[in-house]
DNA sequence: TAGGATTTGTGCGTATGTATT
DNA sequence: TAATACATACGCACAAATCCT
């Protein structure tokens, strides 16, 4: 299968094994948003935290590829704003300073509101059901929280929510403003916060599913928004604690 | 292992000779920067219409660099979704069928009205002396308008609007959707239409101007809102008369 | 101040994918 | 179907920038 190739290769194939067991050789554009994907989760739930260095080798050999395509990967959240290279130095995952933070969730509240005016998108059963599963963990998560889930579950929510924006540049400067901030949050809250914070969540995601089962989009924009205006207030909150 | 290639440099240094007559070589951020303003100015221009095709070797030549900077580029244009790269291929200047040249209006739209609202910069006599500048050019342009001085003189009135954005997030949106767009105007723009078009540029720009001398921040969004929503109804006749 | 260590940026040969003959 | 041409994708050696001793 390998032909002769007059460079070594120390890099070895990089292969998946999909569910139906088959040995699929991944093209690039895959390639890249897997590693890309991988990164970006990372940097959201913290396992990356704000000023963290991220070194080109160290996370081309994790990913078994060589420093170019992944440089592409680290370019794109360059673009995004998740990290920062600096030639000489590394790179960084960024934080955000109080005045960026403040724009940032100012811009995501008004976008909020557009959520259920801009074409969305019908639900279909399949749908609703995947919110409602995402409502459930809500539940049980809320029982016994932490913090990891509490990332994660709030970016699957984000995903469902982002899922029924018809409008495509609406929909992906929604998504890529939740991965700015989604870190910001889960950084700054409290630990004693936590299970309140998981409470008003889950109550948040029930608002929401709500108004999806009865298919006023609307509601779920302004609905959204508002909590969103209120986590905002509450981080404020925590950001002014943290600092004393 | 590796023939050591002592190899020389066929590519010359690259300098550029700032307005001092100091001989300055460009860091790899001011090479980015250059490369990608010429790059997108080219597509939005028109110079490379939609479809035609990006070669990496020619590009790397014009620009004096070899594939690899040019290539960082490039992705960064496709993010932005400007072009399109297919493996094996080439890289394409993207099109904008119907349905996304309309969610990209109505998103503009509902951005417009934001731009009084979420945290105007102050105008200094500075900044209202370039717009009044850019005004004085609409006039000059309206009287004898060719389509290439159409798209400069929208572009440099879309980037002193932009300017006024506080918000960050909001202002880098609304920048991004701009060169979206404008490509599509230009192109859409029926010859014989130019002349009306420019009128009713020009009066468009000295609304804005007017109410930005007043400090009416909010109205300059409205003001602009109701432009885009305009010109957007006439494109899609213009669009209706290309069809047929 | 000088120099080595480390990191990102660049150049180029080659691998891989696609279309055409 | 195989071969060829040509495009993008990748791996690696080296250049350049920065930091630290």
């Amino acid at each position: 299968m390998q032909p002769s190739r007059r460079r070594g290769t120390p890099i070895d194939r990089e292969v998946t094994l999909t569910k139906n067991s088959d040995l699929k050789v991944s093209n690039s554009r895959e390639r890249f948003d897997r590693i890309y994907g991988a990164i970006r989760e990372k940097i959201c739930l913290l396992e990356y935290e704000p000023g963290a260095s991220l070194s080109e080798d160290e996370l081309a050999q994790q990913f078994g590829v060589s420093r170019t395509p992944l440089r592409r990967v680290l370019s794109r959240l360059e673009a995004e704003g998740l990290v920062e290279s600096q030639h000489g130095v590394g790179t960084f995952v960024t934080d955000l300073d109080d005045q960026t933070l403040k724009e940032v969730y100012q811009f995501r509240l008004e976008l909020a509101s557009l959520i259920g005016r801009l074409g969305p998108l019908g639900r279909s059963e399949e749908d609703l059901e995947r919110m409602r599963a995402v409502f459930m963990r809500c539940q049980r998560f809320a029982e016994a929280p932490t913090m990891p889930e509490f990332a994660r579950v709030n970016s699957d929510f984000a995903q469902e929510l982002a899922s029924m924006i018809g409008n495509r540049p609406l929909r992906e400067t929604v998504q890529r403003l939740f991965y700015v901030a989604i870190r910001v949050w889960i950084k700054t809250l409290p630990a004693e916060r936590l299970a309140i914070e998981a409470a008003i969540f889950r109550d948040e995601v029930e608002d929401v599913l709500q108004a999806l089962e009865l298919a006023d989009f609307e509601a779920v924009g302004y609905l959204h928004r508002t909590h969103l205006s209120m986590s905002f207030a509450r981080l404020r909150q925590y950001l002014e604690l943290g600092n004393d």
